[in-house]
DNA sequence: AATTAAATAAAAATCATTTCTATTTAACAC
DNA sequence: GTGTTAAATAGAAATGATTTTTATTTAATT
């Protein structure tokens, strides 16, 4: 595991830090999507001293380097980044405990096709979100969604 | 025109002032996708005294309202706003000068359908955002896009 | 162990957006 | 038209996320 991301960070010629570790370590176990304050917390826990700004700009390195993926969460305004995946921009948001998964999307070629036929111009990249329940939280039906 | 908005307005209980109807008259004529900050600048030359809060305090009512709808723009943190369309949340935007379009988007059932099956869950929203560029555009290849 | 470039802490700056309060104005009644 | 009232506004200040800056520390390499 450790080795992944040491090579990984090697290749995009990024310092191996513990911190930068502990960042990927916690978007691993995780696998929801967090904040930057939300990761810079549970670094606290290991780091007294850890300033915030080191979390973003990790966070946006990584995202750089395509380790991480950043997206977008319909209710707030910021950014929350999330362990590589294969497909970078489609994800399915559980709304209600924040888990992410990919979703298998096979009609993307054919919305593409449809798009240029609409627009007669050309497409360059796409943001798919999809926001609902995943199967456990479906099941109990929490937050009254 | 001013009628329709005005009406508009009066069903959401909005007064119809000067400036608001002077930002829905900006956002019908540009057709393109705005910032408040954009807004603002435009409105200036008519108004001396017109404060930023003031336009993302109409802005947020009118999209609150559907006459007009936010969008994100990919590069840009901002929010963006946008005249009323039929379909909220399908965009088509040019990254050169910034019109947006709508899609005709018939293959969503189909996506719904596909990330049911995938998750087994629940789907309650989506944010469909494709960027690329216009016809016209595309024909000139401005911004060595 | 010494060197060097990258990473970091901490404080401060920035920038979009929101809140607050006193003043103005649109809508409505008369 | 004039008066009344609740909503809208200006302007200043606050907020909150993110970024920049600078001096210090540390990982990688010799």
């Amino acid at each position: 595991m450790r080795n992944n991301f040491s090579l990984a960070l090697k290749k995009l010629n990024l310092k191996i830090t513990p911190k930068r570790l502990a960042i990927l370590e916690i978007l691993m176990k995780e696998s929801v999507f967090l904040g930057p304050e939300e990761i810079w917390k549970k670094l606290r826990t290991r780091f007294k001293k850890i300033g915030l700004p080191t979390v973003y700009r990790n966070l946006e390195e990584l995202a750089e380097g395509n380790i991480i993926s950043k997206i977008n969460h319909p209710n707030r305004q910021l950014y929350y980044y999330l362990c590589p995946n294969q497909s970078p921009h489609h994800h399915f948001i559980c709304l209600s405990c924040h888990k992410v998964e990919d979703i298998n999307f096979c009609i993307l070629k054919e919305l593409e096709e449809e798009v240029i036929n609409n627009i007669r111009g050309k497409v360059l990249s796409h943001i798919l979100q999809i926001n609902g329940l995943c199967k456990e939280c479906f099941k109990e039906r929490k937050n009254g969604l």
